[in-house]
DNA sequence: ATGGCTCACATCGTGAGA
């Protein structure tokens, strides 16, 4: 069985390369950030063509999340409670028919260390956590994936000297990360079974950034220790972002062994 | 060198992303 995660930057405009790849990988079930949609606006019908149904948690202009998937799944969540005021639409929850949550995240960007919405990304994070405290026990069949906005360590940095204390690789954000391992019991699939690869999720559109191969590891998927000894793959699909009109991050992928 | 792309919008410059 296979789980995706990919950050679209825009579903009315990445439409056509979410459809040929869902056609192509088939995966299971697939996590969605930045549709930039209200629910009203997101294309069910399109996916459904394929054989997917979605749970969608949009909003106006930015953010919003969905899972979509092959088989039926139950809707969780939709909101983090407790979360950092504004309030926006980064969290989805399903569970599947194989007893698995599937916790779909859009983690805020935080712009620029120490600017209000790295303090906003940051307590997020802490909500987070609570959250999957409240909800789960480490005996839980649990997926936690999507766009982190963070990059854990400078194996996943191009030029980890460049980004040094920038936002997306900073101190706080990292320990965030690895609190959030080690609290829960996740693993982080793709550094799991490629401890030394040096590979990226994402590439700024601008300079070149990705013909260069300037990217950094932003979009990950954790599983929880009951569902470690079933990881089979992960990969990270540069294919779509070769396309015209690329989103600006690549899908992820595991494959799991029931 | 503080830009560089791309997206959405009570759009045609601005804020946001990463």
């Amino acid at each position: 069985m296979q789980i995706a995660s990919w950050n679209v930057n825009s579903i009315s405009v990445r439409l056509p390369h979410v459809l040929s790849w869902l056609q192509t990988v088939k995966p299971c079930h697939l996590g969605l950030q930045e549709l930039k949609v209200v629910d009203e606006k997101y294309p069910y019908k399109q996916f459904e063509e394929l054989g997917y149904t979605s749970h969608v948690k949009g909003e106006k202009t930015y953010n919003g999340v969905a899972m979509l998937s092959r088989t039926t799944t139950e809707l969780v969540h939709d909101q983090l409670l407790g979360a950092p005021e504004p309030v926006q639409s980064r969290l989805i929850e399903v569970l599947t028919q194989e007893g698995i949550y599937i916790l779909n995240l859009y983690v805020p960007n935080g712009s620029e260390v120490g600017s209000s919405k790295y303090l906003y990304k940051l307590e997020w994070f802490k909500s987070l956590m609570k959250f999957i405290e409240t909800n789960h026990k480490r005996e839980d069949k649990l997926v936690v994936m999507g766009d982190f906005n963070i990059a854990p360590a400078d194996i996943d940095v191009h030029s980890p000297e460049e980004w040094e204390g920038q936002v997306l690789v900073s101190p706080q954000e990292r320990e965030c990360f690895q609190t959030l391992l080690t609290e829960f019991g996740l693993t982080d699939s793709f550094r799991h079974l490629a401890p030394d690869a040096a590979q990226y999720s994402w590439w700024d559109y601008r300079m070149m950034a990705f013909r260069r191969n300037r990217g950094l590891r932003i979009d990950h998927i954790l599983v929880s220790e009951p569902l470690l000894p079933m990881l089979k793959r992960s990969w990270i699909d540069k294919e779509p972002r070769k396309l015209e009109k690329p989103s600006d991050h690549a899908p992820v992928v595991i494959e799991l062994e029931l």
